[in-house]
DNA sequence: GAGAGATTATTT
DNA sequence: AATAATCTCTCG
C-alpha cells in the first residue's frame, strides 16, 4: 500500500503529496490522518498521511514509511479534506493548516546528531560517550574537528524527529494485603509512629477508596513523600505510575447545580428554530440578534442540551476576551464534564490533555477560542459562535483563516445548524440574513424584562474636569460617588488602543520613540520602563529628555494605571480594581480579579476592551466609558463599527439584575454617528446608516477584500516591490476591480522592518485567486532580497 | 587544485 | 526548508 504524505516542510515546492510505501508491518496503522516520520532527501521528517492509495503515480522507487508516531490518527478524514480546502483559499500552505489544527506539542523538533560512526571511533575524546547536538555547536574549533571525523569515517550524522508531547503521570497507590493483616500491622505500629497508623488506619477504614492517588493521600490525609516511601519499602502498598489528564476545570469542581431556567417567548421561538435545523439535519447558519441581558447564552445551552440529547456532539466558539470564567463556570455547570475547554491561558500540557480527551471521544462539549474550531469532535450536531462580530476570530498570521468560514465549512460537513450570535451582529453577517443567506433570529426584550440601561453622553469639550488631569469630568466622578454612597458597584472602561503614556519634551516637543519601530513608548510603571508594544523594546524611564536633556519632560495620555491614581486621590478610601494586559498575565490573575469583584471585595472594576464583553455582575449599576473616541479615527474602514460594537457591548454590562443601570459615555465627538446610536443602542439603525456609508466607499460587504503586505529593511523596497504587485493585478484583472494604494500601514515601521500594503477590492474575479497564488509563488524569490509578502483574504484590519 | 561563497536542483 | 551538487572566484 502506499501512503499520499504531506512532509513538514513549509516550503513552495514540498507543498504537495509525497508517497510512501507503506511496510507490511505498518499497514494496520497507517490511516488516513495519521502522523508519521517518513525519510525525506538525506533528513528524516513528520508528515501527515492525507490519502492511503493502492498504487503509487511515482516513477522513481518509493521509499518505505518508518513509523506512525500516535496511536489513533490525530486528525480525521474531515480534517484532512477541511485543509485541502482551506489551502486554495487562504495562501497557506497545507503543513502549515495542519500544524494549526493541531496543539502545539505535535509539532516535531528536530536534532542533527553527530554519533561515533564505529566502535573504535566511540572511544574519541571528542565524544566523550556521547553524540553530540551539531545545532548547539558553536565553538570554531570543534566544528572543525566535527568535519574531519565526518570526513574520515569516524562519525556520520544522525537525523531525529522529538516529539514534545508528554503525558502526565501521576504516582497511584493499590493495597498489596488483605484487611485482617492491615489490622495486625496497626496493632504492631509504635506509639509514636503518628503518620504510619494514620495511614493504616485510613487503609483500614476506607478500603474501597483504593487505589488512591499520591496528590490525595498527600493532602487529605497530611502524610509525606517519605511515609509513602516507607510504605511501599514495606510492602504495605505498591506504587503504579499512571497516566492523568491535566484538568484545566480543576478549580471549577464544585460549582452551584445548574438552575433551570424557562425561556421567555423570543428565546423559545428563536430555540424551536434551532433545534428543528438540528433534528432534521439540516447544515442551515442561523444569525441570533440579541440585544445585551437578552438571554443569547441560555438559547445557545438549551440547543446545546438538544443535540446532546440526540446522542450529538457540540462546539462552542467564544471570543478569547471573553472565555471568562463566568461563561466556562454556566457551561460546566450545565454539561458537567462532558466538557473540555480550549483557549490560550491553559498550559501546552494542558491543551493537549483537553486535546485528546476529545480525540478519544470523552467529550460531548467543546468551548474554546478561535482554533478550537479546529477540534476532531465526532458527529457534530451543533456549532455556535458567540459574539460572531469579534475581528478575534480572523487570525492575522499564517494560516489566516477565519473560524467563521471554518465552522460553516464544517456545519456543511456535519449536516447541523451554526448559530452566530451577537448584540451587535458584523455588517457582513447581518448583511447575509438580509439576503437570506442566512436566517435571522431576534431578541428585542431584556430576558428579565428590566430596560436598558440609560446612556448618556459627556462632551468632553465643554466640561469641567474633576482633579487636574483631563481624563475624568466632574460629571462622571459625581455619579461614580453617588453609585458608591448606594453601596453599588461600577465598571470603567478605558480603550486604550493607542493611547498610553508616552514620553513628551515641552522644551524640544521631542516624543520618545521605539528604536525599532515607528511608534512611541509606553509608559509602565509597574515594571519602571519604557516598553515598545509591537516588538517588546524596554529601555529605562528617562529623567532628562534624551534629545536636548531638558528636565521638562511629561507623560502624556490616558493609561489605566494613571486613571487609577486620579481617582485614588479623588475618591479617597475607593477600592479598585485594575484589569489589563499587565495585571492579567499571571495565570488564573483573571479568574481572581472578577472573582474578587463579584463578592464585592471592590467597587470599581478599571479596565481596558477586556471588560465590555459577557461580564454579568448584578451589583453594577454604573459604567463609564472614559474615552469613546480612541478607536473611532483609525484608519480602517471598519472603525465606525468597531467604536459603535464596543459601547454598546460595554453599556450592556449596566444593570443586568433588579437594579436600574446608567452608562455615561464620555467623547469628544458627541456628533459622530456611531456615538449617537451607541447612545441609542439601535443595532437596527447603525446598521442601515453604516451600509450606505460602505455602500459610497465600496467597502464590504459590498466588495470583496483583498490585503497584500510588503516587508523590507529598506523603504524603497517594500515599496517597489508594491508597485510591481499592484501592476501585475492590473494587467491581469478586469477594470471592475479597485485597487488601493500602495501606501505604508499605519505604524510604518515593526521591529526594523518597512510596510506597504495594496488592498484590492472586487466583485467578480474568477482570475484573481490564481494570479494571488502567482504572487505567492514569487514570495520566495522576493525573500532572498529581503522582501516579506503576505496576502490576507478578507483581512479585519487594514492598516 | 583547494577552499570559500554563491547558485541551482532535489526531496516520493 | 534543508541539503547536495554545481559553478565561480581567488588565492603568487
Amino acid at each position: 500500500m502506499i501512503a499520499q504524505v504531506i512532509v513538514d516542510v513549509a516550503a513552495k515546492q514540498t507543498d504537495r503529496i509525497f508517497e510512501y510505501h507503506i511496510p507490511a508491518e505498518l499497514e494496520k496503522d497507517v490511516k488516513i490522518g495519521s502522523r508519521v516520520i517518513v525519510p525525506f532527501g538525506r533528513r528524516k521528517v513528520q508528515g501527515f498521511v492525507v490519502g492511503i492509495e493502492e498504487k503509487s503515480q511515482f516513477k522513481g522507487k518509493l521509499k518505505d514509511l518508518l513509523v506512525t508516531v500516535d496511536e489513533m490518527p490525530p486528525l480525521t478524514p474531515e480534517l484532512i479534506k477541511l485543509s485541502e480546502n482551506l489551502a486554495q483559499n487562504i495562501f497557506s500552505y497545507r503543513i502549515t493548516i495542519l500544524q494549526a489544527m493541531l496543539p502545539w506539542v505535535m509539532r516535531a523538533g528536530y536534532r542533527k546528531l553527530l554519533v561515533p560512526a564505529n566502535e573504535k571511533a566511540k572511544q574519541i575524546p571528542f565524544f566523550q560517550g556521547d553524540p553530540v547536538d551539531l545545532s548547539k555547536m558553536t565553538d570554531l574549533k570543534q566544528i572543525k574537528k566535527a568535519h574531519q571525523l565526518l570526513k574520515s569515517d569516524d562519525a556520520k550524522i544522525e537525523y531525529v524527529v522529538e516529539n514534545r508531547a508528554k503525558e502526565k503521570k501521576e504516582n497511584q497507590y493499590e493495597l498489596t494485603l488483605d484487611s485482617a493483616e492491615y489490622t495486625k500491622i496497626y496493632n504492631t505500629l509504635r506509639q509514636n509512629a503518628v503518620k504510619q497508623k494514620q495511614l493504616i488506619m485510613d487503609i483500614i477504614e476506607n478500603k474501597d477508596d483504593y487505589p488512591k492517588s499520591q496528590s490525595s493521600l498527600i493532602k487529605g490525609l497530611g502524610l509525606s513523600t517519605a511515609s509513602l516511601n516507607s510504605a511501599v519499602e514495606k510492602g504495605w502498598l505498591k506504587r503504579k505510575a499512571v497516566e492523568v489528564y491535566r484538568n484545566p476545570l480543576a478549580g471549577f469542581e464544585d460549582e452551584e447545580k445548574p438552575v433551570p431556567v424557562t425561556l421567555n417567548d423570543e428565546q423559545q421561538t428563536a430555540l424551536n428554530q434551532i433545534n428543528k435545523a438540528i433534528d432534521q439535519h439540516k447544515a442551515e447558519t442561523f444569525l441570533l440578534e440579541g440585544i445585551t441581558g437578552s438571554g443569547k447564552t441560555e438559547v445557545y445551552l438549551h440547543a446545546i442540551g438538544q443535540a446532546l440529547a440526540q446522542g450529538r456532539t457540540a462546539l462552542m466558539l467564544v471570543p478569547e476576551i471573553s472565555l471568562t470564567p463566568q461563561m466556562v463556570k454556566q457551561v460546566k455547570a450545565r454539561f458537567g464534564d462532558k466538557v473540555a475547554v480550549l483557549h490560550s491561558a491553559l498550559s501546552e500540557g494542558e491543551k493537549y490533555d483537553e486535546w485528546r480527551r476529545i480525540r478519544r471521544g470523552e467529550i460531548q462539549v467543546v468551548v474554546g477560542a478561535r482554533s478550537a474550531v479546529f477540534v476532531p469532535l465526532d458527529n457534530i450536531g451543533l456549532i455556535v459562535i458567540d459574539e460572531e462580530h469579534e475581528s478575534s476570530y480572523k487570525q492575522e498570521t499564517n494560516p489566516r483563516y477565519n473560524a467563521k468560514n471554518v465552522a460553516i465549512w464544517r456545519s456543511k460537513y456535519h449536516h447541523c445548524p451554526l448559530v452566530l450570535g451577537s448584540a451587535t451582529p458584523s455588517l457582513g453577517s447581518r448583511a447575509r440574513a438580509q439576503k437570506d443567506v442566512y436566517h435571522l433570529l431576534r431578541l428585542t426584550k431584556r430576558a428579565n424584562h428590566k430596560k436598558l440601561p440609560k446612556v448618556n453622553l459627556i462632551d468632553l469639550k465643554h466640561v469641567q474636569f474633576a482633579g487636574g488631569q483631563f481624563d475624568l469630568s466632574v460629571e462622571l466622578v459625581d455619579a461614580i460617588k453617588k453609585r458608591l454612597e448606594k453601596k453599588e458597584q461600577v465598571i470603567l472602561m478605558l480603550n486604550r488602543r493607542g493611547f498610553a503614556n508616552f514620553m513628551f519634551c515641552r522644551e524640544c516637543g521631542f516624543v520618545l520613540k521605539c528604536p525599532n519601530c515607528d511608534i512611541s513608548l509606553n509608559l509602565h510603571k509597574d515594571t519602571n520602563s519604557m516598553q515598545c508594544h509591537y516588538c517588546g523594546h524596554t529601555e529605562p524611564i528617562p529623567t532628562r529628555c534624551p534629545n536636548c536633556q531638558s528636565s521638562k519632560i511629561r507623560f502624556v495620555g490616558t493609561g489605566t494605571q494613571k486613571v487609577q491614581e486620579e481617582l485614588d486621590e479623588l475618591l479617597p478610601g475607593v477600592r479598585i480594581l485594575r484589569m489589563d494586559v499587565d495585571t492579567t498575565r499571571r495565570k488564573g490573575s483573571y479568574k481572581r480579579i472578577l472573582d474578587s469583584f463579584g463578592n464585592h471585595e471592590a467597587d470599581i472594576l478599571l479596565g481596558t476592551q477586556m471588560i465590555a464583553k459577557g461580564l454579568d455582575f448584578p451589583n453594577v449599576t454604573l459604567v463609564g466609558v472614559i474615552n469613546a473616541d480612541t478607536g473611532l479615527w483609525l484608519s480602517d474602514y471598519n472603525a465606525s463599527e468597531k467604536t459603535f460594537e464596543l459601547l454598546t457591548q460595554v453599556a450592556g454590562r449596566a444593570g443586568r439584575a433588579d437594579k436600574e443601570g446608567e452608562v455615561l459615555i464620555q467623547t469628544y465627538n458627541p456628533e459622530h454617528y456611531a456615538i449617537q446610536l451607541a447612545q441609542t443602542q439601535d443595532y437596527e439603525r447603525f446598521y442601515g446608516y453604516e451600509m450606505h456609508m460602505r455602500h459610497a466607499g465600496n467597502y464590504p460587504p459590498y466588495f470583496y477584500t483583498v490585503l497584500i503586505s510588503v516587508a523590507a529593511k529598506k523603504e524603497q523596497n517594500a515599496a517597489r516591490e508594491a508597485f510591481k504587485i499592484k501592476r501585475y493585478l492590473l494587467q491581469h484583472l478586469n477594470n471592475q476591480v479597485i485597487i488601493l494604494g500602495p501606501s505604508p500601514s499605519a505604524i510604518s515601521r515593526v521591529k526594523n522592518q518597512y510596510y506597504y500594503q495594496i488592498l484590492v477590492k472586487y466583485k467578480k474575479e474568477p482570475n484573481l485567486n490564481k494570479l494571488l497564488h502567482h504572487v505567492q509563488d514569487s514570495a520566495q524569490e522576493a525573500k532572498k532580497y529581503g522582501l516579506s509578502i503576505f496576502i490576507d483574504n478578507e483581512p479585519e484590519r487594514i492598516m
